[in-house]
DNA sequence: TTCATGGTTCGAATTATTTCGAACCTTCTG
DNA sequence: CAGAAGGTTCGAAATAATTCGAACCATGAA
């Protein structure tokens, strides 16, 4: 039987412009956003841009990203599949998903 | 003679997305954008939810929307000019500005 | 069944953001 | 010129977000 941690995710009613905006608003986020346009990945394949992060501070992104709405983390044996929530977001903030993913940085911030 | 203090602004070039994503992610901040869709105001005519915040916080919040590079503020005699950078924003974030602006908010952030 | 793997969560410490009053600076008006 | 209007800036205080280690928990393999 599976029964990892079953983490709460908004509804897609619920989901809030500012806080979306928030959760995309930092570069290793966002890089974590982009790895996700071309399907799930399970956690253990998403890289940061700094290999040395600890683990706890991993989740904690992916917290924030989960909790925003932008990401669907669910258990996986004992990986964690991570994937866009981009049906969700298009339906509730149309266009903004795609002009964010699209888009080429510049200056990440300091 | 006009020489009311010259603020910075970055140049479409130095945009980052994430800083503006950042200064787009606050309620307050967000909404001043809106007030700018329709053409430039003076900063006595935008208003913030809160008619009470001192003047002092509400020249943060510019601030922030400044220096991200999405509100240009210039000097109009006594008052602050304020401009939506919509320009450089299409031109470096084709889109973003569009989905943001005209995307229902859901529940702000608490 | 025991152990390693791949995670989450908690709490404490650090760091970043926000808020606000006070001081200041121009410009306009009288 | 004096004063008010409309703002910016500077600290300091309060609040929020990030970081990380330690403890923990399931799953899959041996």
């Amino acid at each position: 039987m599976s029964s990892s941690p079953d983490l709460p995710h908004p509804e897609r009613s619920e989901l809030s412009l500012t806080t979306v905006l928030f959760a995309l608003s930092d570069p290793e986020r966002l890089a974590i956003a982009r790895q996700l346009v071309d399907g799930p990945l399970d956690m253990a394949e998403c890289h940061l841009s700094n290999p040395n992060v600890p683990k706890s501070t991993k989740s904690h992104l992916m917290k924030v990203l989960r909790t925003a709405g932008v990401v669907r983390n669910e258990a996986n044996g004992r990986a964690r599949r991570l994937s866009l929530r981009r049906e969700d977001l298009d339906a509730r903030f149309p266009g903004l998903l795609d002009a964010v993913l699209s888009a080429e940085d510049g200056q990440p911030k300091p």
